[in-house]
DNA sequence: TGACATTATGACACCGGTGTCAGATTTGGA
DNA sequence: TCCAAATCTGACACCGGTGTCATAATGTCA
């Protein structure tokens, strides 16, 4: 036998024509229950495996979900958002499950990618996930949906957004954060991170952390914000920047672990301690938040729940069914940051 | 135009007949410029795509590599090893540099997962990665090769092994590893991990390990050595263990730094001090290393690199080049829990 | 002008499955 | 015993490209 064994070779060592062992692998119940015995046993005889590519022309679908990162421009080779690598690690495993192969690949905010992936029939769908600037893929959005392709997003559900969203509630979890802060009596508040339509979900955390305050009283002051995109390296320099300016505070919420992990070290430098003279509190809940020193506190985004969600929705989009935006619920986790 | 644009409907508009279409897209040297340039027009404006399974079954090969990631079975669901996570972002990228696609997916030791994605023609070629129980994957390596399935091993090179391998140097990082316990003169030293046969990849660690301190004319204390594999929580345990036997040592090799994170949690937790009672040296450098209390000495592996080795590697295999077993040089990183 | 190389294009088989339809065989009921 | 329904199987077109071969058109040189 020289290369790989089809169907046809099959249906010779099987006695039967081609169509039928192709019914009989994909056990059709029109194949009499010892004609599919024998082809199944000749199949595995001859190692034999349907080829994908003939089958997914044929059939015109893939059985392929394509997953589609992005990173922040600014992001170096190295190191990855480790909480989209945790999200990665739930898609495909809730691919798996449903019986669909991933594909993964990583996008520059620039690049064309618009629907490569589905015009060439290489994924029946796109889950897209990242953090960038959000302004900057709106129009790409609607390219996408002009051209009907099957996609689910990773983000801020805004107004009027033309794609499906999963997403954790935000809004939501900024006010679990100011909560927990304000309970512990910590009011003068600095904020770490981009609150600007640039970054709707960043935005989101910090309009519910904002209104938690409103809604006792207090209001936040404009001036204690710094700018940060989701690295450590960014919260640090945002910080950094805040302290230069004399500007103080005895909290702080920083929209990511990342850069509440930033600031902890510049607040370190500058021999502010962490939680005595600033409590910290991060949002996502990523591996390294509980072995920080000290452990942060942090809200946390089921990532086995995104993924899975995000892997339903989008196969309900492929079927045609019905799908709303998903909001999952934040949870709030106490550590050493800010007790 | 109803469902997606073919080439026929490219032909029929560019006024040429399917074949020249399908050269003129592929840029050959047959097809007149001028012809050339007006069916790319077409096929622009009919936002045209090749379809890939097409493709694909013409030609016999999938321009897509798979990853297969081997989970340590008692591995939660939530928690994938961060050193695979890295690998698989510094692997992504290296098949984007190289115009291949990736195809992720999780697979757990028992399962039949030989040559299937290779067989089915969805990949061109399989990389494998995950601390597992060599034993337990050695017979199918063999089944692989039998079968002429194109694949790469991230792991120890050991004697006789039948696949093709990238791995860091692990007998020369135990070595790093011992050299600067012994420089720090920290002698009476534990071992946490796996130094069976099962794990390749921390026998040879430990076997490093080992022969630098001989070198020195100090034999290890075989009692002072505990089983674990890489979760924080078996390094935890395995820790414990020793303790709770009554072993003490001043210095401690951990087989990986999720081990040498649970070490650190046990030791802490016996009001056993790091640095100062213990030096505790780990292996990989993976990205929470750098911020656990006190930052953790480490062997680095080079996941950039090795990603790109292993995607290098596979392609030469793919193209029937030669190809030998690639030995990553490793790195020490001193940090705080050793000085 | 004729012989021949060069260039550009189209027709067609082919990759390996899937789905449709027609036909063969068996079963069941009157 | 005969007809209709049920069951099973094979022939064949088809998915959308790619590669080969034949052929038409153009150019070159004697």
């Amino acid at each position: 036998m020289k290369g790989k064994a089809t169907s046809f070779d099959i249906a010779h060592y099987a006695g039967v024509s081609q169509s039928t062992v192709s019914r009989a692998l994909r056990n059709s119940p029109l194949v009499n229950e010892e004609t599919r015995r024998r082809v199944h046993e000749v199949a595995k005889q001859l190692n034999y495996k349907v080829d994908k590519n003939a089958s997914n022309l044929r059939t015109q679908q893939s059985s392929t979900l394509a997953l589609l990162l992005f990173e922040d421009p600014t992001s170096d080779e190295s190191q990855i958002n480790p909480f989209f690598l945790a999200m990665l690690g739930s898609i495909t495993r809730a691919c798996a499950k449903e019986g669909y192969d991933l594909l993964v690949s990583f996008q520059s905010s620039s690049s064309d990618w618009q629907a490569d992936y589905e015009d060439s029939h290489r994924a029946d769908g796109l889950i897209l996930l990242g953090y960038g600037d959000y302004l900057d893929y709106q129009p790409k959005f609607k390219t996408l949906i002009d051209q009907h392709t099957k996609f689910v997003c990773w983000g801020a559900s805004v107004d009027n957004r033309p794609d499906l969203t999963v997403s954790c509630d935000n809004y939501g979890g900024g006010k679990l954060a100011a909560e927990h802060l304000l309970a512990t009596g910590r009011t003068d508040c600095a904020f770490i991170g981009d609150a600007s339509e640039h970054s709707p979900e960043f935005f989101a955390r910090y309009q519910g952390f904002k209104d938690a305050f409103l809604a006792k009283g207090v209001n936040l002051n404009e001036r204690k914000m710094a700018n940060a995109i989701s690295t450590e390296e960014s919260g640090y320099h945002a910080t950094r920047s805040l302290l230069a300016n004399n500007i103080r505070f005895n909290s702080l919420f920083a929209a990511s672990d990342l850069i509440a992990i930033g600031a902890i070290r510049a607040l370190k430098e500058a021999k502010i301690k962490v939680p005595d003279d600033v409590h910290v509190v991060g949002f996502d809940n990523i591996a390294v938040s509980s072995f920080v020193n000290p452990p942060l506190t942090t809200v946390q985004q089921d990532t086995t729940l995104a993924g899975q969600m995000l892997v339903d929705n989008l196969l309900k989009l492929i079927r045609g069914e019905d799908v709303e935006n998903t909001l999952l619920p934040p949870r709030l986790i106490i550590r050493g940051s800010s007790v």
